[in-house]
RNA sequence: GGUCCCAUCGUCUAGUGGUUAGGACGCUGGCCUCUCACGCCGGAAACCGGGGUUCAACUCCCCGUGGGACUACCA
């Protein structure tokens, strides 16, 4: 019989969340979906001095804002339940460590290192200077009890170290195939720390066997860790679950994805105006690859499809210029009236009262630039040309606006305005045809100057639209602004 | 230094011994058009190097080279 699928994303609370973790998040997320497994959370706040309660808000938010959603977690609010493997969170699950701790030294598996940070940093730096291998060599692992007495009574507290034995390990990766590591090189690692604190690869091991996670997806950084945690699961005769190490995120000059490249954190996507929908279907798509080449995927079908074995071993560089094209469709194929609702903590950002603006206008208005948007952030620039009648004129305009001819087309297109009786629908063409008529100018030179001076710009939708939008009145106000 | 991972256009990738090496972003030429955007059609652009194995290697093996991870009382 099959167990039921289980994996986890365990993440550090010690920072805004990372694109490389969120997509670790999504991977695992999609495991779990497309086998019908369950996806957990587990907060390791271990290191009490980087942790932070706001980040682990923070973590909630950008899951719940990228879709992501747990089966079980610590619980912060209602919205997200809790689960029967809890603790989720280490920091409220250290007696467990202890007793797994203790079981270890029943059995002599480990000891404890009396030695302080200064010893331990002396040692490596002679290590280093004669050329060898930095790494601890046993100093604590053969002391007798009366030697451990006397340290703890110069008040020391040991930390415990896992005594390492010399061996080959070996274990399956389901996206690298067979993993094999010369363990000579090991030397005896910290299991718990003297403040009480579990290390990371003790956390881990213990964390994912009592909650039963069957696959351990996670970054390829891990990859070396893993043969550690592969002598633990043996030293407690638990039975290791799957690994499977994906490759990581790189910037532009294959270093590490960091502020210096741009936006690294979700949520600096999501303050530039980034769709969750395209920010995921970016990750997912990078270093990895779906059916016939397909790249525009819905969740759904990034579920249905997805699948370790096409994910890529190698590493991926982050590019936000195809992350901005696929934005740029999600942002084309959203219906307007949702659009809106998306743009309008943008548009109020960006000085827009929303909400004395008329819905249905400002639905034409959004309709209109929807194709010019690449991220949401960027509205302002293209709506402003609706609301101000006494608009900036760019210096292209200003040029069309300068020749002769073109004065006389303003001047043409305007007096036909003023005195025109038609309806708004009707009143655009036939003031263009009559500019037409009375110039003789066409094509560009009638167009440009009536753009110009109606927007200020030399680019932008087309003008019908933009006069239906903006009406009569304010058309007049600028034709007059634009020739004075 | 040690252990380990990786290697197809600039970038993300398809490819599983025989292909004109395919797609996408970006770049670029054209069409559409008052302009920009969208859309449509086209173009340039890649198998890291050297040895094997084989009738045949991008594909399999070995060795280099290059990039990356880990090597913490961080995770």
């Amino acid at each position: 019989m099959n167990k039921k699928i289980r994996v986890r994303f365990a993440p550090s609370p010690t920072g805004e969340l990372h694109v490389g973790n969120a997509r670790t998040a999504l991977f695992n997320w999609m495991f779990a979906r497309h086998s019908g497994g369950a996806f957990i959370l587990r907060i390791e706040d271990t290191d009490e001095s980087r942790s932070a309660l706001s980040y682990q808000i923070n973590l909630y938010e950008d899951l719940k804002w990228l879709g992501l959603d747990l089966d079980e977690g610590p619980q912060i609010d209602s919205s997200y339940a809790n689960g029967y493997y809890g603790p989720y969170k280490q920091s409220e699950r250290l007696d467990i460590y202890k007793n797994h701790l203790q079981k270890l030294v029943e059995e002599d598996l480990v000891y404890p290192c009396y030695c302080t940070e200064k010893e331990l940093e002396d040692e490596r730096q002679a290590l280093i200077l004669s050329k060898r291998m930095p790494r601890y060599m046993g100093k604590c692992r053969n002391l007798t009890g009366d030697e451990r007495k006397q340290r703890e009574n110069e008040g020391r507290r040991p930390s415990f170290r896992f005594k390492v034995q010399p061996q080959v390990i070996e274990f399956e990766d389901l996206i690298r195939g067979a993993m094999k590591f010369e363990g000579g090189a090991i030397g005896d690692f910290i299991i718990m720390r003297s403040n009480g604190m579990p290390a990371y690869n003790f956390a881990v091991v213990i964390d994912d066997h009592l909650m039963n996670i069957t696959h351990v997806i996670r970054g390829e950084d891990h990859l070396s860790n893993t043969a550690l945690q592969m002598m633990l699961y043996k030293a407690f005769g638990f039975e290791p679950p799957t690994f499977a190490h994906h490759s990581l995120i790189f910037g532009k000059d294959r270093a590490k994805l960091s502020k210096r490249h741009g936006s690294v954190s979700v949520g600096e996507f999501r303050k530039q105006g980034i769709l969750p929908e395209a920010l995921i279907n970016y990750l997912a798509l990078l270093g990895s690859s779906f059916t016939e080449g397909r790249e525009i995927l819905s969740c759904e079908e990034m579920v249905k499809y997805f699948s370790l074995e096409r994910t890529s071993k190698s590493g991926a560089i982050f590019d936000e210029e195809k992350l901005h094209w696929l934005n740029a469709i999600y942002i084309r194929n959203c219906k307007t009236e949702d659009l809106v609702e998306r743009l309008r903590p943008f548009l109020q950002q960006a000085g827009f009262k929303t909400d004395v603006i008329d819905a249905k206008w400002l639905n034409q208005v959004i309709e209109l630039v929807k194709t010019e948007l690449t991220t949401l952030s960027e509205i302002g620039s293209y709506i402003n040309i609706f609301f101000n009648d006494k608009y900036e004129m760019t210096e292209e305009a200003r040029k069309i606006l300068d020749s002769e001819k073109a004065r006389k087309v303003i001047i043409a297109f305007n007096e036909y305005l003023k005195t025109a009786k038609e309806n708004l629908q009707e009143l655009y063409p036939a003031a263009i045809k009559c500019a037409k008529e009375k110039t003789g100018a066409k094509g560009k030179e009638l167009f440009m100057p009536i753009r110009a001076a109606l927007t200020g710009k030399t680019t932008g939708p087309e003008l019908d639209k933009v006069f239906a939008i903006i009406g009569k009145e304010a058309a007049l106000k600028r034709l007059k602004l634009a020739t004075s």
